[in-house]
DNA sequence: TTGATTGTTACCGG
DNA sequence: TCCGGTAACAATCA
């Protein structure tokens, strides 16, 4: 991620302006990620703090910086180049106090060392809430986003409208094994891979198993599509039975 | 021009 | 208090 000294901060377009110009001049220490939020710290106390939401993209280019394409909201320049933050769903200045807020009611990130599976486990094995819809909340478990959800439950043959009370200790361990493999995985190569072997230069349909599919690639069993809190879910129906609990009543 | 989308939050009602 | 549903917002591309 981007470190090192900002020697200038511009903001092109939109409602962020103001806010920008506090960064103006000042050194950039850290950038470090808490699940999707990232935040830049910079001199005396003062964090960028950056959540992309759906559609924002950080694009880095060489000095000289061609303009801003589409909606850049902030521009952290230095001396060799622009990194143009665009669309972000958040983009604002904050001091040290929201920040640790921040991290607070984020769940522990899968892929930061500092994580504890416990605390998401200790929360999860209580939920009567589906781990479809828990996996999605990052107040409980941070990283996981639409895609992760579909592939890493069909990787560990749950079914996504399984209780979360009813996920064992061993099947959330290796659940999490395998979600920060994964999650580490796409960091380093900039994409969702969760298929084992990916062709070198593979299209998206080619990384996933499941996602946006019709046949299972390790039954060729039908996938069913659903709706977990209005995003778009799949399941394969052999490789994912929903095990009935008959010591949980709903 | 329309629809879909790797996300989050606020608000309301049961 | 918990939980589900809906709307709002965001930018881009096919």
């Amino acid at each position: 991620m981007l470190v090192g000294s900002i020697i200038d901060v511009t903001s092109p377009q939109g409602r962020f302006a103001s806010g920008a110009a506090v960064l103006d001049g000042r050194e950039c220490y850290v950038a470090e990620a808490y699940g999707k939020h990232l935040l830049l710290h910079f001199d005396g106390e003062i964090f960028l703090h950056i959540h992309l939401g759906l559609f924002g993209r950080i694009r880095k280019h060489k000095i000289p910086a061609k303009d801003p394409r589409g909606a850049v909201r902030v521009r952290l320049v230095s001396a060799t180049h622009v990194v143009d933050i665009n669309g972000p769903t958040i983009c604002e200045i904050i001091e040290r106090e929201s920040m640790e807020k921040l991290i607070c009611r984020i769940g522990p990130d899968l892929i930061r060392d500092d994580a504890d599976p416990d605390r998401a486990y200790e929360r999860i094995s209580k939920s009567r809430v589906t781990i479809g819809k828990l996996l999605m909340d990052q107040s409980e478990i941070a990283g996981i986003g639409n895609i992760y959800r579909t592939e890493i439950l069909w990787r560990q043959s749950i079914h996504p409208d399984t209780a979360g009370r009813a996920i064992t200790r061993r099947q959330f361990e290796s659940f999490w094994t395998d979600a920060k493999e994964l999650l580490t995985i796409g960091v380093k190569r900039n994409a969702i891979i969760t298929v084992d072997d990916p062709p070198a230069r593979s299209r998206v349909g080619e990384r996933l198993n499941i996602f946006n599919k019709a046949e299972c690639p390790t039954c060729a069993g039908p996938i069913a599509r659903l709706k977990i809190n209005g995003r778009r879910a799949f399941v394969c129906v052999n490789c994912q039975p929903l095990v009935p609990n008959k010591k949980l009543r709903v």
